[in-house]
DNA sequence: TGTACATCAGTGAACGCGCGTTCACTGATGTAC
DNA sequence: TGTACATCAGTGAACGCGCGTTCACTGATGTAC
């Protein structure tokens, strides 16, 4: 019963600000089948219930909402980390994977988004997603540097195995996102790889001499 | 003087086989700034010099272009592993390094291609990307279950370490692909990265213990 | 070797279609007095 | 509060364009005799 009807905005201006949400948000569904270049401005305004001329009240072109919808999709992005960093964290590679696969799971038009585009992207849309991925593995360093057993790493190694860990675990989110039935045997294989995976990386770094010889 | 002149094919079907690779060519060469699916056939055709009617004397669609381009980029791996598994393999790191640049910068577009086209791409060439990729994770296995010190790991332990490792080295791939002038600074960074990457993955396989305690 | 016919890679005109973008417009919302 | 005017999100017709695909064709190459 009281399951809130959706409420309409009452100005202009909050008006305006839904329509530009929902054209964002039908591009991103729209990204689900094909790369964000294959998405007709035509297409998104009619899944968006609006007339084609109107679209350039709230985007100039294509790739100028391209480029808005990377900047959400990393918020969302750097929203998770910053979540995983507050908390105290499972420092456990079956725990943190567990919470992977739902963050996962939760926002997947966005990965799949981020995963499309990184390469395949405009150069500008590409360019933003791959600064942000720099700066995520930038703040994995300064977490790691905190680290126990690590204290004594020099910058570059830090990095250097931020890097590893950041490309590993990504690998998993886009099989993840390749798996066809969420929940199944082969998630379970993703999820079980990915943490032995993990676990290697632990391992040599446990090995690993700091410094030269 | 002796510079050889291109030789006219004589047969009909030369002259087709050579159209055909033109095609593909141009595909590839196309696909260089933009995803596969932002090509038009028109566009390929007029680049090829022929009408775009004639297309379809060699193709059923762009799509089917699109696989037999994969195809052939892949070829183009699987002939790199195969001779890095005939010769006696460096074994070193720094040195496989320095071949998989050279091979990297000497097929640069095919690379290009598959990084853009393995999750960008239209579901059948991503589907063979993938597929392939699969092939050749498995086929580092079985090298690496030939290696002395992991003799008792299981399978699905191999299966994880070379995937693993094709993971790091794809990585690096990506990376040289994005440097903006080879052979300089930044090119070598990413070199030493990846370097000291393979080095701590050696580390961690070194100290993995094969069987469940 | 010469001739008559078959094959088929490439041609060129034509089509209908969805596209991005322009333009003058409408009518509800917002603002000034 | 009431009125007169301004703003502006969204409308609808129209445009020129490149697209994929069809079709009947041409003329060099290939083949059978």
């Amino acid at each position: 019963m009281s399951v809130a009807p959706a409420p309409e905005p009452t100005t202009r201006a909050a008006r305006k600000e839904r329509t530009r949400q929902t054209l964002l948000d039908t591009a991103l569904e729209l990204s689900g089948d094909r790369s964000f270049a294959g998405i007709s401005l035509r297409e998104v305004t009619r899944q968006a219930g609006i007339v084609p001329t109107a679209f350039y009240r709230h985007f100039g072109s294509m790739e100028e909402l391209g480029v808005a919808l990377a900047a959400d999709t990393m918020r969302v992005l750097r929203g998770l980390l910053r979540d995983a960093r507050r908390n105290p964290g499972p420092a456990n590679a079956r725990d943190s994977l567990a919470v992977l696969v739902r963050e996962v799971r939760a926002h997947e038009r966005a990965f799949r988004f981020l995963a499309r585009e990184r390469y395949g992207g405009q150069p500008t849309v590409a360019h933003a997603i791959t600064t942000e991925l720099r700066l995520l593995t930038s703040e994995l360093a300064v977490d790691l540097a905190r680290t126990p057993g690590l204290s004594d790493w020099d910058v570059d190694d830090l990095e250097m195995a931020a890097d590893l860990l950041v490309t590993a675990v990504l690998e998993v989110v886009l099989e993840l996102l390749a798996v066809d039935r969420p929940g199944g045997a082969a998630e379970a294989e993703v999820v079980a790889r990915g943490e032995k995976q993990m676990r290697l990386i632990m391992l040599g770094m446990a090995a690993w001499k700091p410094r030269r010889a």
